[in-house]
DNA sequence: AATATTAGTTGCATTTGTCCACTATTTACC
DNA sequence: GGTAAATAGTGGACAAATGCAACTAATATT
């Protein structure tokens, strides 16, 4: 009898075809960094789903930015975008005005709250990075960033 | 003046320090992959969210597969499994029943229908992941593979 | 002028995630 | 052997995020 095996421990599982999957990994990969930063932003008014911290980079980098424009660069739809700003707007950290010449369009600017802690997260968002990747070797990093933001940029449309 | 200027387009847009950030990439791959990979299963019970399709796949290439495993494998905490698991036992994917040797851990098993469904969506998860990624060149997407997939690894203590 | 497109808003239904407390069972320790 | 600690799973509450579709307003097209 073979009764007495061991249960099936996360050693010996394998992952049917989802261990030759890229999605699988990309999808896993993505809870795991983003539990982590969630953790390092804790309290910061950012923290949690995505879109916050390059909603307020962007914003501070490109002032007047437009609404639409950032839900194509994070992948959203409008209206999610809409509701990230409100958001943003209540927690005083963006201001929004009607654009002059293209009067349906909104343009976007950084409260001095805002930037304060667009300056403040930078370093945040680029250690966090670093550091969850730091077990793969750095040669290897290079190649994933420029594989990612290749695929990232056609995806979205920067060329 | 320069007040005529074009309003900011994706095209001109830099990304900030998120340009370097590979949490950037991997939280905005994840979003594009996920949204079409939903696409591909529209209709299909297992649509919608990480961990149906791995909760599965596992279970059906794993008969007695126990809910805490799966839970590390996709990254969940027991909570969240376990209403993934009732939601699957609802839809007659999986049946469930206490391991003999083990009282208080369950055992999983999957159904007619969730064997048929499990041999329905391999391919299409297989293939989607190959179409979605496509466009970056096949020793490429091997790399990616190849790197992801030790990071996973090593994440969820596998090696 | 009529129509189509684009920007943004709003409401709604569905999910999801997280946190926490709770039971049952097994293991460790004294 | 008996108490304490760890492990497996459940259930509830609550906060967010997601996606969809309908709607207004402004601009572009023809």
């Amino acid at each position: 009898m073979l009764e007495a095996r061991k249960p099936t421990s996360i050693e010996d599982v394998d992952l049917d075809v989802l261990e030759d999957t890229l999605s699988f990994y990309v999808r896993t990969m993505n809870i795991a960094v983003s539990r982590d930063l969630d953790e390092r932003l804790d309290g910061l008014d950012v923290a949690r789903g995505t879109g916050k911290i390059t909603t307020l980079l962007l914003v501070d980098s490109h002032p007047g930015i437009r609404p639409s424009v950032i839900a194509q660069i994070i992948m959203k739809d409008r209206s999610a975008m809409g509701r990230l700003i409100e958001q943003m707007i209540d927690h005083d950290l963006l201001t929004r005005q009607t654009s002059a010449r293209e009067r349906r369009a909104h343009e976007l600017f950084v409260t001095a709250k805002g930037a304060e802690l667009a300056a403040r997260i930078r370093p945040i968002v680029t250690q966090q990075s670093k550091d969850f990747f730091s077990f793969i070797a750095q040669e290897e990093q290079a190649q994933l960033m420029d594989i990612l933001r290749r695929a990232y940029r056609k995806l979205v449309g920067m060329s």
